[in-house]
DNA sequence: CCAATATATGCCCGATATGACATATTGCCA
DNA sequence: TGGCAATATGTCATATCGGGCATATATTGG
Protein backbone atom coordinates (compact mmCIF):
# COMPACT_ATOMS: atom_id res chain seq x y z
CA UNK A 1 0.00 0.00 0.00
CA UNK A 2 1.80 3.15 -0.75
CA UNK A 3 1.80 6.79 0.77
CA UNK A 4 -0.58 8.42 -2.43
CA UNK A 5 -3.35 5.95 -1.47
CA UNK A 6 -3.08 6.62 1.97
CA UNK A 7 -3.49 10.43 1.58
CA UNK A 8 -6.33 10.01 -1.27
CA UNK A 9 -8.01 8.08 1.26
CA UNK A 10 -7.11 10.29 4.42
CA UNK A 11 -7.81 13.00 2.67
CA UNK A 12 -11.93 12.64 2.71
CA UNK A 13 -13.54 11.43 5.78
CA UNK A 14 -13.05 7.69 6.23
CA UNK A 15 -12.77 7.08 9.88
CA UNK A 16 -9.05 6.16 9.83
CA UNK A 17 -7.10 9.12 12.13
CA UNK A 18 -7.18 8.46 15.97
CA UNK A 19 -6.64 4.88 17.49
CA UNK A 20 -6.79 2.74 14.43
CA UNK A 21 -4.22 3.74 11.96
CA UNK A 22 -4.39 3.20 8.53
CA UNK A 23 -2.74 0.20 8.25
CA UNK A 24 -5.05 -1.34 10.49
CA UNK A 25 -8.06 -1.25 8.17
CA UNK A 26 -8.87 -4.47 7.19
CA UNK A 27 -9.04 -6.37 3.83
CA UNK A 28 -12.51 -5.84 3.02
CA UNK A 29 -12.80 -2.08 4.40
CA UNK A 30 -10.37 -1.52 1.63
CA UNK A 31 -11.94 -3.20 -1.40
CA UNK A 32 -14.84 -1.68 -0.30
CA UNK A 33 -13.43 2.03 -0.58
CA UNK A 34 -11.68 1.06 -3.46
CA UNK A 35 -14.62 0.45 -4.83
CA UNK A 36 -16.29 3.46 -4.00
CA UNK A 37 -13.42 5.63 -5.74
CA UNK A 38 -13.93 3.30 -8.60
CA UNK A 39 -16.79 3.33 -9.53
CA UNK A 40 -16.76 7.07 -8.57
CA UNK A 41 -14.41 7.73 -10.79
CA UNK A 42 -16.13 6.10 -13.62
CA UNK A 43 -19.43 7.85 -13.04
CA UNK A 44 -17.47 11.29 -13.79
CA UNK A 45 -16.45 9.91 -17.19
CA UNK A 46 -19.72 8.37 -18.13
CA UNK A 47 -21.16 12.12 -16.95
CA UNK A 48 -18.59 13.77 -19.07
CA UNK A 49 -19.04 11.50 -22.21
CA UNK A 50 -22.71 12.95 -22.09
CA UNK A 51 -21.85 16.03 -21.60
CA UNK A 52 -23.31 16.69 -18.85
CA UNK A 53 -22.84 19.01 -15.53
CA UNK A 54 -23.34 17.43 -11.92
CA UNK A 55 -26.32 19.74 -11.91
CA UNK A 56 -28.40 18.24 -14.85
CA UNK A 57 -27.08 14.51 -13.88
CA UNK A 58 -28.17 15.94 -10.08
CA UNK A 59 -31.93 16.45 -11.50
CA UNK A 60 -31.98 13.49 -13.66
CA UNK A 61 -30.90 11.67 -10.56
CA UNK A 62 -33.48 13.57 -8.58
CA UNK A 63 -30.60 14.40 -6.65
CA UNK A 64 -28.92 17.61 -5.87
CA UNK A 65 -25.15 18.70 -7.34
CA UNK A 66 -23.41 18.60 -4.35
CA UNK A 67 -24.46 14.61 -3.37
CA UNK A 68 -23.08 14.17 -7.17
CA UNK A 69 -19.87 15.57 -6.27
CA UNK A 70 -20.07 13.50 -3.64
CA UNK A 71 -20.25 10.31 -4.88
CA UNK A 72 -17.77 11.34 -7.91
CA UNK A 73 -15.01 11.82 -5.41
CA UNK A 74 -16.05 8.80 -2.99
CA UNK A 75 -17.48 10.61 0.04
CA UNK A 76 -17.81 7.86 2.81
CA UNK A 77 -21.29 9.93 3.23
CA UNK A 78 -22.29 7.56 -0.17
CA UNK A 79 -23.55 4.40 -0.50
CA UNK A 80 -22.59 2.17 -2.90
CA UNK A 81 -26.08 1.85 -3.67
CA UNK A 82 -26.71 5.23 -4.75
CA UNK A 83 -23.49 5.24 -6.78
CA UNK A 84 -24.43 1.91 -8.82
CA UNK A 85 -27.82 3.49 -9.52
CA UNK A 86 -26.47 6.73 -10.44
CA UNK A 87 -24.38 4.39 -13.00
CA UNK A 88 -27.43 2.30 -13.99
CA UNK A 89 -29.31 5.59 -14.69
CA UNK A 90 -26.76 6.77 -17.00
CA UNK A 91 -27.05 3.29 -18.93
CA UNK A 92 -24.64 1.33 -17.58
CA UNK A 93 -25.54 -2.41 -17.96
CA UNK A 94 -24.90 -5.32 -15.11
CA UNK A 95 -21.79 -6.48 -17.51
CA UNK A 96 -20.45 -2.55 -17.81
CA UNK A 97 -20.68 -2.44 -14.17
CA UNK A 98 -18.40 -5.58 -14.06
CA UNK A 99 -16.01 -4.31 -16.60
CA UNK A 100 -15.50 -1.28 -14.21
CA UNK A 101 -15.02 -3.97 -10.66
CA UNK A 102 -12.32 -5.84 -12.74
CA UNK A 103 -10.46 -2.85 -14.05
CA UNK A 104 -7.65 -1.71 -12.13
CA UNK A 105 -7.55 1.76 -10.63
CA UNK A 106 -4.77 3.70 -11.79
CA UNK A 107 -3.36 5.83 -8.87
CA UNK A 108 -1.08 8.98 -9.46
CA UNK A 109 2.52 8.37 -8.55
CA UNK A 110 5.25 10.59 -7.95
CA UNK A 111 8.21 10.08 -10.34
CA UNK A 112 11.46 7.82 -8.96
CA UNK B 1 -39.21 -11.50 -19.92
CA UNK B 2 -41.57 -14.58 -18.13
CA UNK B 3 -43.72 -14.83 -15.66
CA UNK B 4 -41.45 -16.79 -13.92
CA UNK B 5 -39.26 -13.87 -13.11
CA UNK B 6 -42.14 -11.59 -12.59
CA UNK B 7 -43.68 -14.15 -9.51
CA UNK B 8 -40.61 -14.08 -7.91
CA UNK B 9 -39.89 -10.29 -8.03
CA UNK B 10 -43.44 -9.49 -6.88
CA UNK B 11 -43.25 -11.74 -4.32
CA UNK B 12 -40.66 -9.91 -2.21
CA UNK B 13 -41.82 -6.02 -1.66
CA UNK B 14 -40.95 -4.54 -4.24
CA UNK B 15 -43.58 -1.96 -4.88
CA UNK B 16 -44.68 -3.02 -8.17
CA UNK B 17 -48.32 -3.22 -7.45
CA UNK B 18 -50.96 -1.00 -7.52
CA UNK B 19 -50.97 1.63 -10.30
CA UNK B 20 -47.40 1.12 -12.02
CA UNK B 21 -47.54 -2.16 -12.83
CA UNK B 22 -44.69 -4.70 -13.24
CA UNK B 23 -44.16 -4.24 -16.76
CA UNK B 24 -43.28 -0.45 -15.97
CA UNK B 25 -40.37 -0.67 -14.33
CA UNK B 26 -37.48 0.96 -15.67
CA UNK B 27 -34.31 -0.93 -17.33
CA UNK B 28 -32.66 0.71 -14.46
CA UNK B 29 -34.69 -0.68 -11.86
CA UNK B 30 -35.01 -3.87 -13.25
CA UNK B 31 -31.11 -4.43 -13.48
CA UNK B 32 -30.51 -3.12 -9.88
CA UNK B 33 -33.23 -5.84 -8.73
CA UNK B 34 -31.33 -8.27 -10.90
CA UNK B 35 -28.19 -7.26 -8.99
CA UNK B 36 -29.48 -7.98 -5.70
CA UNK B 37 -30.56 -10.92 -6.34
CA UNK B 38 -27.67 -12.08 -8.11
CA UNK B 39 -25.82 -10.94 -5.28
CA UNK B 40 -27.95 -12.75 -3.27
CA UNK B 41 -27.78 -15.95 -4.84
CA UNK B 42 -23.54 -15.82 -4.34
CA UNK B 43 -23.82 -14.85 -0.73
CA UNK B 44 -25.80 -18.26 -0.54
CA UNK B 45 -23.27 -20.13 -2.37
CA UNK B 46 -20.33 -18.62 -0.90
CA UNK B 47 -21.77 -19.49 2.80
CA UNK B 48 -22.83 -22.51 2.28
CA UNK B 49 -19.30 -23.64 0.33
CA UNK B 50 -18.02 -22.38 3.91
CA UNK B 51 -20.52 -25.24 5.65
CA UNK B 52 -21.95 -21.86 7.77
CA UNK B 53 -25.24 -21.50 8.52
CA UNK B 54 -27.69 -17.81 8.63
CA UNK B 55 -26.82 -17.68 12.34
CA UNK B 56 -23.31 -18.32 11.92
CA UNK B 57 -22.40 -15.38 9.24
CA UNK B 58 -24.47 -12.92 11.27
CA UNK B 59 -22.10 -13.48 13.42
CA UNK B 60 -19.18 -12.93 11.79
CA UNK B 61 -20.86 -9.69 9.98
CA UNK B 62 -22.04 -8.46 13.40
CA UNK B 63 -25.67 -8.68 12.40
CA UNK B 64 -28.52 -11.30 12.77
CA UNK B 65 -29.73 -14.19 11.09
CA UNK B 66 -33.13 -12.39 9.38
CA UNK B 67 -30.96 -9.64 8.30
CA UNK B 68 -28.92 -12.24 6.02
CA UNK B 69 -31.90 -14.28 5.25
CA UNK B 70 -33.21 -11.34 3.82
CA UNK B 71 -30.00 -10.33 2.09
CA UNK B 72 -29.49 -14.03 0.23
CA UNK B 73 -33.74 -13.55 -0.43
CA UNK B 74 -33.23 -9.63 -1.88
CA UNK B 75 -35.18 -8.16 0.03
CA UNK B 76 -36.01 -4.37 -0.63
CA UNK B 77 -34.88 -3.40 2.78
CA UNK B 78 -31.46 -4.89 1.76
CA UNK B 79 -29.01 -2.51 0.17
CA UNK B 80 -26.48 -3.46 -2.17
CA UNK B 81 -23.93 -1.77 0.47
CA UNK B 82 -24.44 -4.92 3.11
CA UNK B 83 -24.43 -7.31 0.11
CA UNK B 84 -21.02 -6.40 -1.24
CA UNK B 85 -19.76 -6.24 2.46
CA UNK B 86 -20.60 -9.04 3.44
CA UNK B 87 -19.53 -11.07 0.44
CA UNK B 88 -16.00 -9.05 1.17
CA UNK B 89 -16.38 -10.62 4.45
CA UNK B 90 -16.42 -13.84 2.91
CA UNK B 91 -13.50 -13.31 0.96
CA UNK B 92 -14.63 -12.24 -2.67
CA UNK B 93 -12.06 -10.12 -4.06
CA UNK B 94 -13.47 -6.83 -6.45
CA UNK B 95 -12.42 -9.45 -9.75
CA UNK B 96 -14.76 -11.70 -8.03
CA UNK B 97 -17.39 -8.90 -8.03
CA UNK B 98 -17.17 -8.33 -11.46
CA UNK B 99 -17.34 -12.15 -11.53
CA UNK B 100 -20.52 -12.15 -9.99
CA UNK B 101 -22.08 -9.72 -11.70
CA UNK B 102 -21.21 -10.55 -15.47
CA UNK B 103 -22.61 -13.78 -14.66
CA UNK B 104 -25.94 -14.77 -16.17
CA UNK B 105 -28.73 -15.42 -13.86
CA UNK B 106 -29.65 -18.99 -14.17
CA UNK B 107 -34.07 -18.91 -13.51
CA UNK B 108 -35.66 -21.85 -12.62
CA UNK B 109 -38.19 -22.94 -15.87
CA UNK B 110 -40.82 -25.50 -15.85
CA UNK B 111 -40.45 -27.67 -18.64
CA UNK B 112 -42.30 -27.28 -21.98
C1' DC C 1 -44.80 -38.54 10.36
C1' DC C 2 -42.46 -36.14 14.06
C1' DA C 3 -38.73 -33.46 16.20
C1' DA C 4 -35.11 -30.78 15.65
C1' DT C 5 -32.76 -27.49 13.06
C1' DA C 6 -32.43 -24.07 9.53
C1' DT C 7 -34.39 -20.38 7.01
C1' DA C 8 -37.97 -16.83 6.09
C1' DT C 9 -41.08 -12.94 7.34
C1' DG C 10 -42.91 -9.06 10.09
C1' DC C 11 -42.16 -5.49 13.12
C1' DC C 12 -39.93 -1.78 15.90
C1' DC C 13 -36.68 1.80 16.97
C1' DG C 14 -32.14 3.52 16.81
C1' DA C 15 -28.44 4.48 13.29
C1' DT C 16 -27.05 6.32 8.91
C1' DA C 17 -27.61 8.02 4.15
C1' DT C 18 -29.95 11.39 1.46
C1' DG C 19 -31.57 15.81 -0.58
C1' DA C 20 -31.25 20.42 0.05
C1' DC C 21 -29.12 24.62 0.98
C1' DA C 22 -25.18 27.76 1.96
C1' DT C 23 -20.70 28.61 1.02
C1' DA C 24 -15.94 27.62 -0.27
C1' DT C 25 -12.73 26.16 -3.77
C1' DT C 26 -11.20 25.26 -8.28
C1' DG C 27 -10.88 25.78 -13.29
C1' DC C 28 -11.24 28.29 -17.36
C1' DC C 29 -10.77 31.98 -20.68
C1' DA C 30 -10.54 36.74 -22.06
C1' DT D 1 -5.53 39.00 -13.24
C1' DG D 2 -10.51 39.13 -12.83
C1' DG D 3 -14.76 37.20 -13.23
C1' DC D 4 -17.88 33.54 -14.06
C1' DA D 5 -19.14 28.70 -14.34
C1' DA D 6 -18.28 24.24 -12.36
C1' DT D 7 -17.22 21.52 -8.66
C1' DA D 8 -16.29 20.66 -3.75
C1' DT D 9 -17.28 20.83 1.27
C1' DG D 10 -20.12 21.50 5.66
C1' DT D 11 -24.41 21.03 7.94
C1' DC D 12 -29.11 19.73 8.95
C1' DA D 13 -34.02 17.42 8.91
C1' DT D 14 -35.96 13.80 7.27
C1' DA D 15 -36.34 9.27 4.97
C1' DT D 16 -34.42 4.88 4.62
C1' DC D 17 -31.60 1.15 6.31
C1' DG D 18 -30.03 -2.09 9.79
C1' DG D 19 -29.93 -4.95 14.07
C1' DG D 20 -32.67 -7.53 16.99
C1' DC D 21 -36.48 -9.96 18.47
C1' DA D 22 -40.76 -12.88 17.80
C1' DT D 23 -42.71 -16.07 15.12
C1' DA D 24 -43.88 -18.50 10.91
C1' DT D 25 -42.46 -21.67 7.50
C1' DA D 26 -39.22 -24.91 5.29
C1' DT D 27 -35.91 -28.74 5.42
C1' DT D 28 -33.67 -32.53 7.28
C1' DG D 29 -32.87 -36.87 9.89
C1' DG D 30 -34.85 -40.56 12.54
Amino acid sequence: MEINKQKRLKARGWRVGSAEDFLGLSREEIEYIELKLLLGEHLTSRRRAKKLKQVELAELLQSSQSRVAKMEKGDSTVSLDLLIRALLALGATRRDLAGILSSVRTVARRPG
